[in-house]
DNA sequence: GTTAAAATTTAGGTGTGCCTAAGTTTTAAC
DNA sequence: GTTAAAACTTAGGCACACCTAAATTTTAAC
């Protein structure tokens, strides 16, 4: 069986690999919190067992067997999620930390009967979506809010899910996946960016937010009308 | 933190001292499948950390907070049992062995919104009681089957849990807790005990059950009237 | 009360996954 | 192309929780 460790560095790369080309052991390092030497080690590992391709310096990268557990994990993750979300009334910038643990001890059998409560969805509440039983994952045509220009309109696709108190923060400004925002402006040498919430001329509720923020929306854009 | 195994060790040593004074390595070590010499490395820590009191070939003993420990994870376990049983509609002979990994895993924040969501139950699907939040837990008066007389009228309290074929079994013959049983006959030698469920005259569905299965079920006895 | 059996503990070892410190290799600057 | 810095790996250890095999202690038989 694999063990919490494998299954965590396995997610890690999965997720990393969206941003990188190849991983790195220092960036894998630091997702995970641990120290370089020990990425190395189970990198090591993971390439002995075939979940990861390896060369020394050079970084690493999934195999399918690899990729196919990095995938289930990351189901079952999101599964708990927004189970938690809408069964427990888990409030949404708890459940990523909870389902961190539960991930790790759902049984198959759990899997399923979550899913069918559930009614088989497709997302979670940060908007990231769910891989379906045999691995598959939904490919989206997204960019971050923080590549929009001035006037765009654009639909929240995703929200960055692990830091609790940016995700209080989302909240409290209602950007939650499936609103609609346009971006009023953008002021020079910050990037500080006006947002509106809906479509409407009511500038009575606009907001204004930095880069850093703005980096941890995915978006897809409307088309004007 | 305390450890899984710690947790395990705690609550089997709860478990045991009901049938024993004092809990002796071998039979904590067997409840726990690992070795004897295992158990006393592992009992030898607790003592240390206070949690048992030990003296080198005398059994065990939990302290105080080793207790504490000890029904905070009995809490857990019975609390996700009965959860799974009623909210995901996981059979009854198959709630234990999930629990057994989740209890290990769930935060006092999700004990408390599973125990609101149950009503603040007090018993488990096998009719354990359930420790309160501050470590209260129900004393009741019972027997198992196997000590009652012919004749005798008794309810079921609660059946063993961790054995999924008995559970089975228990099912098929509608044993369960809260069940009203009378005792016809017990059959000399191998005290084969005929039982009929509720309190009527109609033998029909009469079955019989061996001292294995008897002594597996808990009950009390109700006044003949 | 000796003694053999049973129970328990000690001694020594394994695998996992982490660490620090000390090499290596790669990279990027000049 | 040399060289210093950065990145990475190796080497050696530690904690945990398990194991087997060899002592030790308790027990129960006689």
């Amino acid at each position: 069986m694999n063990s919490q460790a494998v299954e965590d560095y396995l997610k890690a790369i999965y997720k990393l690999q969206f941003s990188q080309p190849t991983v790195v052991t220092s960036a894998l390092a630091e997702h995970l919190g641990v120290n370089p030497a020990s990425a190395t080690g189970m990198i090591k590992k993971l390439a002995d067992s075939n979940l990861v391709s390896y060369e020394r310096y050079q970084g690493v990268k999934l195999t399918p067997p690899g990729e196919k557990i990095a995938l289930e994990v990351i189901r079952h993750h999101r599964l708990v999620e927004l189970y938690l979300a809408e069964a427990l009334n888990v409030p949404w910038d708890q459940v990523h930390d909870e389902a961190e643990k539960w991930e790790h001890v759902l049984s198959e059998d759990l899997e399923d009967r979550i899913d069918e409560i559930l009614g088989y969805p497709t997302t979670d509440p940060h908007g990231a979506p769910i891989p379906s039983r045999d691995g598959d994952i939904e490919i989206r045509d997204t960019e971050f809010l923080s590549k929009l220009a001035e006037g765009d309109s654009a639909v929240i696709v995703e929200v960055s899910d692990h830091n609790t108190d940016l995700l209080r923060y989302l909240g409290k400004l209602q950007l939650y996946p499936q609103t609609i925002i346009r971006i009023i402006s953008i002021a020079p040498f910050d990037q500080l960016i006006t947002v509106r919430v809906g479509l409407s001329d009511d500038a009575t509720n606009d907001f204004v937010i930095g880069q850093k923020v703005a980096s941890s929306i995915l978006v897809s854009k409307v088309k004007e009308d």
